[in-house]
This record gives C-alpha cells, structure tokens and sequence, in this order.
RNA sequence: GCCGCGGUAGCCUAGCCUGGUAGGGCGCCGGCCUGCUAAGCCGGUGGGCGUUGUCCCACAGGGGUUCAAAUCCCCUCCGCGGCGCCA
C-alpha cells in the first residue's frame, strides 16, 4: 500500500510510476483520491468543530447537574449537535472507504531500474552461470536464450524431459493422484521423497549458517495477513480458503512470515530480522489452464525453504542483493546452471518494488525456467500489516521493508536435477552437496532397482 | 467445546463496581544541578493537521444505551486458569 501522503504530496511520481507500469487506466483513480482526500479533509475539520461544541456542552451538563440547576436547553443543543455529526460522519466514512478502496489496490513504487515490458518475455538477463548440457537439436535457442554468454557442453543424445524421468525412476504416480485429488497432484515416491527432503535440508542448513533463524509456520493464516501480503487477484487465482472459516492455506512461507510482526513496533537494534521458512505451499494456479499441464513443475503443493528479511529502509537494497546471492549459492553447490533476470514492469505485480528471478537450464525442456523469485516490497507490505520499528523509545516509529526470496522449491529444484544430472541410460546423478543429506549418490531406473534406494552405493 | 478471569501507550500498571472525557511507574529524549557518572528536580515521549490548539481522535475490534462511555449492555477476536475431548 502507498502513503496517502506521498500521493498527497507527490502526485505526480505516483503518476509517473503508473506510465512506466503501463497502468494508464488507474491514473484517473489519483485524481479521484486526490480529489477524496480533500473533501475528507474538509468534512473531518467541520467534524472536529462539532465534537468540541459537543464536549463543551457535555462537560458543563456535568457542571450544572452538580449544582442542581436545570440542564434542558443545553441537552436540546447537544441533540442538535449530535445529530449534525452523525449526517458528517456518515459522509466521511464513505470518502474514507473510497479512499481504502483505491489505496489497497495500486501497486507498489518501482525501483529505478525495474525495466519496461509487457510480460515476461521482455524480462532482462543479467547474469550466466555454470556450464549447461545442450542437446545438440536445442542448440540454436540455448545460444539466443544464454545470449552467447554461458558455457555449454553439446549432447549427441537428446535428454529427457523431467515427467519421463518420473516414469523411468518410478519417481511419482501422477494418474493415480489425478483419480484421488485432480490433475496438478502427485504421489512422490521412492528416491525422490528422501530428494525432496535433502534439499529442504540443504537449503536451511545453509541459511542458518548465515545467520537466518529457522521456522517452520503456520500453514494457514487468516484474511487480514493474506490482504496485508498481496494483492486481491491472489484471492481468485492462487489461494486456497478453508470454509467456513477464516483461514487460508499458505501459497509461501513468506506470509505467515510477513505476519508474524503484523502490529508491531520492532526494536531498530533487533534489525534486521532474517528468518528462513520452511512449508509446504498450496497454489490453485487458476488461469494457468494448459502450461505445464505435466509432471511436477506446476502444481497445487510442493515444500519451500524461503527466505525472509524485515530490513530497514536504507539496507533494504543491499539486502535484496544478499538474498540473490544466497538463493544463487544454493544453485552453484547443486551445480545447476543458471541465469539471473531482471523482471520487467508488465511481469513485476503490484506487491514488489523490483524482483530478480533464477532461471535454472532445462535440458530435456530446452528452456530457462524458473526456480527461484526474490523481491524487496520496501514498506507495502510493512504498512498494509503495520510492521514498524524506532531505536528510541520517544521516536516516532517508521515502517519496515520486507523482503522475500526462494531458497529451495523442491518440486522445481528436482526438475531441474532430473533435466540436468540425467545419463543416457536413465541414471540421474545426485549432487555432491546432497549425499550427506540423501544417503545415497544416484537414482536408478526402476527396472534396476529392487526398491528404493536398492542396489546402490551407498554413502 | 463449556465455565471463569483478563486485554489501557515500547513495557508495567491505576481508573471500571458508583458514566463527567486516561493518572502513575519503567525505559527513552531534552534541560537544570554537579570535578565526572549516578541520584535528584523540570519538561517531553500513541495518531491526525486545519487554526500546532485550553483542538480532535485513541483504553483489543465492532455495535448499542446516554447530553456524555475505558467505565453500562451485546457480538467478535486474543490471552490466562479450570473442566471436557483428543494425536
């Protein structure tokens, strides 16, 4: 949410910020909160006056009651005034109200050097890392893709996709989780499950070490913390409510997170706050009819380890580079190639300021794909939840930024292992870093295993 | 789920019965005093801005009664205690 004050005072760089959002038909709604906000303004004034007259009068009722004198004329007044107050006070409450309304639904400042584009095909790369295996037919779109930028090894065999790869470890039974609960479900079986879990494990361990405190949430929140998190769209396309009740399952960690300072005043000595999350995530993924349809790239649930910060304002950026640097540290040690993007305005969304997303290479897809999403919101999140902070207690407090990052999403992170460490004879090969955590070193194709996590060295 | 007791500023608390417009303490900021520090004393320390006020709002949130509500009534949320149920 944006300070009234700073569209008050500013109009024109809210205004400006539209354009650049390519938001033109919310730039009349300025003009009508502008317009709001004075009328308001102006009612609360009269509203006041009358409030005084009216606790003038109450106080000297007071008076004369004790000293037994008569009190009716002055009751009379009061009635009167009473009644004037109320008619305002119904007028201020609908300005107010229009006011909110506009208020909760624009979006968020962009950062500087967010850049212009429609959608996510004019997201900038702006950094390449690791050495990719390219199937010599995806040879052409890799080099567009990786603008000539990254390394590559060329494959004579074409990798597999990730759902086949499923099929030849005996990794997941998508049909049956069709039958039982709809399509974008899965049974995780066998080595991926102990997969699944290493990675969880990975990521946290890492981020402990770098100071983060570990938390596993609430996976359901009430309305006022999903309001406060994001934008009223999510309600409709990605998040799950429970009925009857006010509560609704996660899509990320970062929301419970989010709220667990809502309507606070943090110490500025306890700043910032660093806190890795880890929770299953339930998307609805409404309005994505027809991507992805497929194995377990998109679906309704997976585990995270998310990163999320409560910063001060002037750290923010610099933290918002550190998360990116944690995230991409996790991606080197699996030894997955990457690239980093800059998320251009028409793919940005309202709740973020600016975001970097990680692209992991797909071998069996051919494609970049994301794996991991960090934004700085700066304060709009921090004032739709009152998250706020002083380092003395006489200060005013001033509102927090938040920031939120990717460190692991499993479903997406065994994607990427399964495209990219796959052999031409079925066998994926687990990352180093992982073996402490997966007790063993590879996956075999299920005709050449008895079990799971059979017939294979193990650690 | 039921019963009881609570929720007042960053923190602790008074006021509630009996309605008259929130008082004290800690902490913090400034000043006075003083070789220095501490103590002590004085002032400030929730939100609003239109006129910075002898102003308005604010006592978990919402509604009601009243000229007037922290106070009385109703609903919701949260916390604590007891009972019940339970992995």
């Amino acid at each position: 949410m944006l300070d009234i004050k700073l569209i008050r005072e500013n109009p024109d760089v809210v205004r400006q910020d539209l354009i650049k959002r390519g938001e033109i038909e919310k730039l009349k709604w300025i003009d009508e909160i502008l317009e709001l906000d004075k009328k308001w303004r102006e009612n609360l004034k009269k509203i006041n006056n009358l409030r005084r007259e009216r606790n003038k009068i109450a106080v000297e009722i007071g008076k004369r009651k004790k000293e037994g004198k008569p009190v009716d004329e002055l009751m009379e007044k009061s009635k009167q005034i009473v009644a004037e107050i109320e008619k305002l006070e119904e007028q201020i409450e609908e300005f107010k109200q229009k006011i909110d309304f506009y208020l909760w639904r624009l979006p968020n400042i962009t950062h500087k050097s967010v850049p212009i584009g429609k959608d996510d095909t004019e997201n900038v790369p702006i950094k390449f890392w690791g050495k990719a295996r390219v199937w010599k037919g995806h040879l052409e779109s890799f080099l567009d893709q990786s603008q000539g930028k990254m390394e590559y090894e060329i494959l004579e065999w074409r990798p597999k996709i990730h759902v086949d790869m499923l099929e030849i470890l005996g990794g997941a039974d998508l049909e049956r989780a069709a039958k039982v609960s709809g399509s974008r479900f899965y049974y995780l079986m066998n080595e991926l499950v102990i997969l699944d879990l290493a990675l969880l494990r990975f990521a946290l361990d890492k981020l402990i070490d770098k100071g983060f405190i570990p938390v596993i949430p609430p996976y359901m929140v009430r309305r006022y913390v999903e309001e406060g998190v994001t934008t009223f769209d999510d309600f409709e396309n990605v998040i799950y409510k429970l009925e009857g009740e006010d509560l609704y399952l996660i899509p990320t960690a970062e929301h419970p997170l989010a709220g667990l300072h809502a309507n606070e005043i943090i110490d500025g000595k306890d700043l910032p706050l660093l806190y890795a999350g880890i929770s299953p995530c339930f998307r609805k993924e409404a309005g994505t009819a027809g991507k992805d349809t497929k194995g377990i790239f998109r679906v309704h649930q997976f585990h995270k380890v998310e990163q999320f910060v409560y910063a001060r304002p002037e750290e923010s950026w610099e933290w918002h580079e550190k998360l990116l640097q944690n995230a991409e540290e996790l991606f080197q040690e699996l030894g997955l190639p990457y690239r980093v993007v800059n998320i251009c305005t028409g793919d940005l969304g309202y709740v973020a300021a600016k975001k970097y997303d990680i692209e992991t290479w797909m071998a069996g897809q051919g494609r970049f794909r994301e794996v991991v999403s960090c934004s700085n919101c700066t304060d709009w999140q921090a004032r739709r939840l009152n998250i706020r902070f002083r380092d003395k207690t006489h200060e005013k407090p001033k509102f927090v930024h938040t920031l939120n990052s990717t460190a692991i999403a499993t479903s997406r992170a065994i994607v990427a292992i399964l495209e990219n460490f796959q052999e031409e004879d079925g066998t994926v090969k687990i990352p180093k870093v992982l073996w402490k955590y997966t007790g063993f070193k590879e996956i075999l194709p299920v005709e050449r295993k008895k079990g799971c996590c059979w017939n294979q060295e193990r650690i």
